[in-house]
DNA sequence: GTCGTTGCAAAGCGTTTGCAGCCTA
DNA sequence: TAGGCTGCAAACGCTTTGCAACGAC
């Protein structure tokens, strides 16, 4: 059973405050102003276990660890930065998956990432 | 300047083989079928060597490390199986990417990894 | 013979785990 | 007070690097 403690409602502010997928070192800078002293393990712990509870998912990127977001967003995809490596939720999705699968595939599920630079880099 | 090894010729027949993206360690058991007792050290110089030669890309794929396959290919995404876990070449793409971020974004590129099972998996 | 390449082992780096003490309920 | 939670440090797994021996040219 899951008790409240200040880490945990750090780290859980740490997302609602951020809006935008975090990774662990992301989230130990934003905790930490809450938290002093707060340790690695217990984010990646808290995060696992955040998980586990169905309150966070995971963001798989292309060639780079999972970052985490809150559950329950509809379906929507995410852009990475270049420049500042922050990524951000996108509303909407594509068309025409299914046709580039081989009948014979089964078609499950998709990823979609795009690149570029955000509106603070692009400037 | 660059030598023609054994190793570096069972590499790069590896990739030739298999037509699809493989992992360091995908690469390790092809190439030992021509050269035994090759080190996995030397799949990832060598890997990283073609890939600055230009004639290998990393694939990018959610959640784990960069796979690799020849460059030069048309642009095109990838599908991975859960099941076993291997990565196919997909011919053709997406439309409507664009209208996906704020204009304030310099969209640059994008990844799309569609996830199912292959044709050996699904039956 | 030169010097790039190789295999081994050690070092790095991000993530996980063991453990004693802490703190929530 | 009990037992989950925390921080520290050690352990892990994958990747990179140092080094002496090897081998392509």
């Amino acid at each position: 059973m899951e008790r409240n403690t200040r880490q945990r409602a750090a780290i859980r502010a740490a997302f609602s405050r951020a809006r935008r997928p975090l990774g662990p070192t992301e989230v130990l800078e934003l905790a930490r102003q809450d938290v002093d002293g707060l340790g690695i393990a217990t984010v990646y712990r808290t995060i696992k276990s955040l998980v586990d509870d169905g309150w966070l998912t995971a963001v798989g990127l292309p060639g780079e660890p999972d970052r985490y977001e809150p559950a329950g967003l509809a379906h929507h995809h995410h852009f990475r930065c270049k420049s500042c490596d922050r990524v951000f939720d996108l509303e909407g999705c594509v068309e025409g998956l299914k046709k580039l699968v081989p009948k014979s595939f089964q078609l499950e599920g998709h990823e979609l990432i795009l690149v570029g630079r955000c509106k603070q880099c692009a400037a």
